[in-house]
RNA sequence: GCCAAGGUGGCAGAGUCCGGCCUAACGCAGCGGCCUGCAGAGCCGCCCAUCGUCGGUUCAAAUCCGACCCUUGGCUCCA
């Protein structure tokens, strides 16, 4: 089945068709000047999903997301800290503290992650040659892109120039031929009144001016737009096939990158345009600059990847969302039972063998169902919310399948005893292939596709905990045995206390750590 | 003002591209039953929707067309 996605810059439904062998996406990554919060880690996981999925469907993916860290914003937070001698040292800090975020979120690797401060020879190059196209021009050191020298500008935002210009003020001008002209290369370093602007302490008489870089027009640094393109052509291709970022970064930031890379190379820049929908809370987006953020690392700590994952994947890439505490508790709520029948699955798997006789059509075929409707979701513009309903059929599947079988192999019959079990009335046992199928698919969908970590956090035997834990619980069976529940529930509350949770069932007790 | 996205049950959120299988998915919360010594988990079932408003097209509309109302995002810090 082909996979169609909403391409932004048409605003249609297409078959995705790749230019060629490799898969080229680009993500517009983040600006290294504070703590990421969980609006930038819903880009991220979302992009991952995608990638990850074209992965899965067989694709050779080359995945570039960059880091800005050259920017005002860094500029101004040199001298914090005692350590925070340069923009690069600040920038540096918070590269090392993403990248650890995003293996904490188990996003897997992008291929390249270049960094803007890399790629001033690049950027440079790309500035020469839109001048010597004549789409850009000087000015006292400066260089800007000039709009009207470009007839597609406005493509994807459908923006007119005409419209940019009217709302802007005469004077706002300056030294720009026309409103709407954006900068490439800024003369200088970074001016005191936005060093001020962004500064988080008082840098009193001698403010950071932030990194400059020497160019045929003088010390400067590069605008913003710039570098994207310039990162984009170095890593990938001048032509990619798809271009991920948020929806806030329409215009302008992407409706430039069109502009000037498709002005510098007379090629189509990137065929696919995909832009995710912004993380709200209380009715307006979480962002940086209005302070109403939860950070990816106060996340991490209090919720863990897969319930995060969970709720980015409880709506689709292109939809806005809104966080609050209620909805990370269904997020939770949906990944527990995930996990749950995953657990269950492999235990009744363990009891039994392969040579188990049971053969469950129903189990098997829900496996099959799975297959097919998490992969005609995802094909439909990533459709995850339907690919995660297609992993709860699953578990439906299997947990009817556990409740309806058991780990004694059917040579007994009805109504015998097992030490202290009795088998229920047409029980069979577990279906050993069936289970590991099902097995199968929650690691390959949920696991290898959704980024679900199954297990981790809850294999039973880890060491000398899970050996007590055992212990405490034969002790527990026995008083159970002997009727003396005021004591065993005693102790499932003490342990509960401890976190560990212990649930009582046919085949004995369970229990697995918080 | 200009551009874009969206308005579906108590909450959340698919379906809208390609009209009929939508008497509206998967969930969360709530209720009942089964199971269990109990609890939890699980299973089965139930409750809650004139699909923003008005009009049009059609044998048939949540889905197409028009108008209007409201919300959110962008309009050179933004994922």
């Amino acid at each position: 089945m082909a996979l169609s996605v909403t391409n932004s810059l048409t605003d249609e439904r297409e078959e995705f068709e790749p230019t060629g062998e490799e898969v080229l996406v680009y993500v517009c990554g983040l600006t290294v000047s504070d703590d990421p919060h969980l609006g930038h880690a819903r880009l991220w996981t979302h992009a991952d999903v995608i990638t990850r999925w074209l992965d899965y469907a067989g694709y050779d993916v080359r995945h570039v997301e960059n880091f800005t860290d050259v920017n005002e914003k860094i500029a101004a937070r040199v001298g914090e800290r005692p350590e925070w001698e340069t923009e690069a040292d600040v920038a540096r800090h918070y590269i090392s503290q993403v990248i650890e975020y995003m293996r904490g979120l188990n996003l897997a690797r992008a291929t390249v992650y270049p960094r803007v401060s890399e790629h001033i020879p690049e950027i440079i190059d790309l500035v020469e040659t839109l001048i010597d196209a004549g789409h850009a021009y000087e000015a006292n050191g400066s260089v800007y892109f000039d709009v009207t020298s470009f007839n597609d500008y406005g493509v994807l935002s459908n923006q007119q120039i005409d419209d940019l210009e009217a709302q802007g003020e005469p004077d706002e001008r300056g030294e720009k031929r026309n409103a709407a002209d954006f900068a490439l290369w800024k003369a200088g370093g970074v001016a005191p009144d936005a060093i001020a602007e962004h500064a988080k302490h008082d840098h009193g008489d001698d403010p950071p001016t932030g990194q400059t870089w020497e160019s045929p027009w003088g010390e400067g640094r590069p605008g913003w737009h710039i570098e994207c393109s310039a990162m984009s052509m170095t890593h990938l291709a001048d032509t990619i096939d798809i271009h991920i970022g948020g929806h806030d970064l329409v215009f302008p930031h992407h409706e430039n990158e069109i502009a000037q890379s498709e002005a510098a190379t007379g090629q189509r820049f990137a065929n696919y345009w995909l832009h995710t929908g912004l993380l709200e809370t209380d009715d307006e987006k979480m962002s940086s600059s209005l302070g109403n953020f939860f950070t990816v690392e106060a996340a991490l700590d209090e919720y863990g990847p897969n319930v995060i994952r969970t709720f980015y994947l409880s709506t689709e890439y292109g939809s806005k969302q809104t966080f609050s505490k209620e909805a990370m508790a269904e997020a939770e709520e949906r990944w527990e039972r995930l996990q749950r029948s995953y657990d269950a699955a492999v235990d009744a798997c363990d009891s039994v063998d392969s040579t188990a006789k049971t053969e469950d059509s129903e189990l098997r075929a829900a496996v099959d169902d799975t297959h097919e409707a998490f992969t005609a979701a995802m094909n439909d513009d990533f459709n995850v919310r339907e690919a995660m309903a297609a992993l709860r059929s699953l578990t439906k599947a299997v947990n009817r399948h556990l409740d309806d079988h058991t780990s004694y192999d059917d040579q007994f019959i009805d109504g015998d005893s097992v030490g202290p079990y009795t088998i229920p009335d047409s029980h069979t046992a577990y279906d050993y292939h069936g289970l590991k199928r099902a097995i199968e698919t929650f690691e390959s969908l949920g696991g290898e596709v959704f980024g679900l970590q199954f297990g981790t956090e809850t294999d039973g035997d880890v060491g000398l905990a899970g050996d007590l834990v055992e212990l405490l619980l034969d002790v527990r069976e026995a008083d159970r045995e002997a009727g003396n529940y005021e004591r065993a529930d005693e102790l499932r509350d003490s342990l509960a206390d401890l976190g560990v949770e212990v649930q009582d069932s046919d085949d004995g007790p369970t229990f697995r750590f918080e």
